[in-house]
DNA sequence: CCAGGGGTCCTTTTT
DNA sequence: GGACCCCTGG
């Protein structure tokens, strides 16, 4: 296609030259190594729109590869803005549950059950620790969550668990490293996956692993993939590890219609296996590659855009580039340095509801970022105090929180009898008599008996048991049957339409559950947990209202061909004729294993559509950008994080990116502040600003204190709008 | 044998 | 704010 037909295609409108080049090299490896702000999502969206109108290939043979499932609903949601129904196939999706997807049609022949269950956080750590304690080195001061990732790290390297053997004692051979926790650590990664397969579960570095071995070992399900997806598109790919570099190989296959994304400067998960040499190094990977550089920066003001490209010139291996702009100069960059962070949250809250009421901006335009989930909280302090809306994105995941957990554990042990981890967390909780030597004791039976340990429980009897204790087990065995029984009766209703008002009836049941075993009143009786009971409470409703949803989407899908969850990935024509995939009425058990990909974003829709700030991370910052944006917490220990102090340079380079992400996240405005006075362990510490801090050119940061943060001019405007802004709402809302 | 209270330590980043 | 350990009383 020359550049004249180009510019008459309709969905190439909008793309400059360089954008279009991208949009248009539509067969064999492309790279497009994309600065910050320049567009390259757009870019992946016109491209998949010019797949399909351009080009017209089918949509359903169109594969995005995202991250994270925020990434992968505004991607879709873009392709539908541009294409309409015409792109509505192209399948969106992240790693994980892409592998999932795969993994789900072909768990059998890596001897999973059809349904297998998705550990995470807490439950990852149940199966380490039963892991560790039935290979007995439970006992000295082992640190599970330390063992975990290590173990994570083999596994995103690919490496077995007799690999990691090898490889310890190999590094221990020579001397460089004999270190008896490595050794530890890899014979508890055995066993791990031990437990992990006998409850019939994976974790999320499963996800990718299993899918590729599947590929790489099996004749069948190559060629199905294969047949399945023709282009497969990969956005941020500077975050793959080895095991996503082998996937996208592995899902490119012969036809090599692979594109990816990314840019190095803004590679910041090393931390979790990713390599940004898969980047650096795409076109000797990929034989034959076309490169494009989109190197304007759309986004951000000048002087944003020359505070981020004088910080992040500071990192020596990267690919050599500077942003450029054609964007206004912008307001200067705000500086503040206070006394402690209390001082910072307020400073911010006052800045906000300033800039919010006299300016008159919506909220939604301001996000606060920080290095660790830690530092929200002073900030929500402070904005709470002032009545300022706010969401914090990520944090603790919801389902590492614990009442969520429980639910989750025994919503689990309800669907999969064979899920043991499940099942022991719940024993006992809310305490029903069965204690540690209990449990201990049937533990230990069923491994003498070779047995799992639900079975083993049901024969716990007064003799093995004390005569208390088997009464309680018992009691216990009852209530999980009742229970059975009554989610079979769910399931069955919920083979009809469910309700148009009211819950449907599988979350009913749920919610029932979570009454019926004391879970609500466990809650409400925690001391410990006061005044959080109420959030406990409602998270844990949550729950069973994500299930009601889960069951109206189903229904919703009846006959629509819409399946987001089970696109079959054998079925040839599948995306030509959707029609032709049976439809199946929803289970617990699949509810269960979407939820666990799902993370709750797509819960979080409402919130999002409010009008409020936004708190999160650094890292969950990426890919996102806002007009206004807060970077607090610029000091030594922070940022960089303490722990890549110690660590090596690539760590230390890891740091400046994650400041260089932040600093491009903003569009018009940045503020960017440190504390003097920092908390650590009980009490306050002189802390120094982060060395990153001397890379910005002085002149382009306006220092600011709290005393001169306003005129006395601007408090009376402040005040009079104030109330103005009052009347106007409460007039609005009236 | 179990439950619950009280003390202690730590706390990067995430699918 | 947790997760975890230890102690005491039932």
């Amino acid at each position: 296609m020359n550049a004249k037909a180009s510019t008459a295609a309709p969905w190439l409108r909008g793309l400059n030259p360089e954008q279009r080049r991208a949009v248009q090299h539509t067969d064999g490896p492309l790279l497009v190594l994309a600065g910050a702000g320049s567009g390259k999502t757009k870019m992946l969206v016109h491209r998949c729109v010019h797949l399909v109108r351009g080009r017209g290939v089918e949509p359903g043979r169109i594969l995005v590869v995202t991250f994270t499932n925020k990434a992968a609903d505004e991607m879709r949601e873009r392709v539908r803005t541009y294409a309409g129904d015409d792109a509505k196939d192209v399948m969106v999706s992240t790693f994980h549950s892409l592998g999932a997807r795969i993994l789900k049609l072909h768990a059998e022949k890596v001897g999973l059950p059809r349904r297998f269950a998705i550990y995470s956080g807490s439950d990852q750590l149940g199966a380490l620790r039963q892991a560790t304690q039935e290979i007995s080195i439970d006992d000295d001061r082992f640190d599970l969550k330390r063992v975990l990732r290590r173990i994570s790290d083999w596994k995103t390297r690919g490496v077995s668990p007799r690999g990691a053997r090898e490889e310890v004692i190999a590094s221990a051979a020579t001397g460089t490293r004999a270190d008896d926790y490595e050794v530890l650590a890899a014979d508890a990664y055995g066993r791990y996956e031990e437990v992990l397969r006998a409850c019939g579960a994976v974790d999320f570095d499963d996800l990718l692993l299993l899918p590729v071995k599947l590929l790489e070992e099996d004749e069948e399900v190559r060629r199905d993939t294969w047949r399945r997806w023709h282009y497969v598109m990969v956005d941020e790919y500077q975050d793959t590890n080895a095991v996503q570099l082998h996937m996208t190989r592995l899902l490119a296959g012969a036809r090599r219609n692979v594109c990816v994304v990314g840019d190095d400067d803004q590679s910041i998960y090393a931390f979790r296996g990713a390599d940004v040499g898969n980047i650096l190094e795409f076109e000797r990977h990929f034989e034959g590659t076309s490169v494009i550089k989109l190197e304007q920066n759309y986004r951000s003001t000048r002087r944003i855009l020359e505070a981020a490209n004088s910080v992040i010139a500071g990192n020596a291996r990267r690919h050599d580039k500077r942003l450029r702009t054609e964007n206004p100069i912008g307001a200067p960059i705000d500086y503040y340095e206070h006394d402690d962070d209390a001082a910072e949250a307020d400073i911010i809250a006052s800045e906000l509801s300033l800039r919010h009421f006299r300016e008159r901006r919506p909220w939604r335009e301001f996000a606060v970022l920080y290095r660790a989930n830690t530092q929200s909280r002073p900030i929500e302090e402070a904005l709470r105090a002032k009545g300022i809306p706010y969401r914090v994105v990520g944090g603790q995941s919801y389902f590492d929180r614990k009442e969520v957990a429980d639910g989750m554990a025994y919503l689990r042990a309800i669907a999969h009898p064979r899920d043991e981890i499940a099942l022991r967390r719940i024993i006992n909780y809310p305490s029903r008599g069965i204690g540690r030597v209990s449990i201990g004791k049937v533990a230990d039976l069923a491994r003498e008996r070779n047995a799992g340990f639900a079975k083993t429980l049901r024969t716990a009897d007064g003799e093995l048991l004390g005569g208390a204790q088997a009464e309680a087990v018992a009691a216990f065995l009852e209530v999980m049957d009742g229970q059975r029984d009554a989610l079979a009766r769910a399931e069955e209703l919920a083979k009809r339409p469910p309700p148009a008002t009211g819950l449907p009836p599988i979350a009913r049941w749920a919610m029932d559950l979570f009454k019926d075993v004391g879970l609500e009143d466990a809650i409400r009786a925690d001391y410990r947990t006061a005044g959080t009971h109420d959030a406990r409470l409602s998270n844990l409703r949550d729950l069973a209202g994500t299930i009601a949803r889960y069951e109206r989407r189903r229904w919703s899908e009846l006959g629509t061909g819409v399946d987001r969850g089970d696109l079959a990935l054998t079925a040839e024509d599948a995306p030509a004729d959707p029609d032709a995939e049976e439809w199946r009425a929803p289970t617990l058990a699949e509810a269960l294993s979407r939820l666990a990909l799902a993370d709750m974003d797509d819960e979080e829709d409402d919130a999002e559509a409010q009008d409020a700030v936004t708190l999160m991370t650094l890292h969950s910052a990426k890919g996102l950008e806002f007009d206004d944006v807060f970077l607090v917490g610029l000091e030594e220990g922070i940022l960089p994080h303490a722990r890549s102090i110690e660590g090596d340079d690539a760590a230390l380079a890891e740091e400046r990116r994650l400041l260089y992400v932040g600093i491009t996240r903003a569009r018009h405005r940045l503020t960017l502040s440190l504390c003097r006075r920092r908390r650590r362990g009980g009490d306050a510490v002189e802390v120094l600003p982060s060395r990153y801090l001397k890379d910005i050119p002085e002149e382009l940061l306006n220092p600011k204190t709290a005393e001169r943060m306003l005129s006395p001019e601007e408090s009376a405007d402040l005040r009079r709008d104030f109330f103005k802004n009052m009347k106007a709402m409460l007039e609005e809302s009236a």
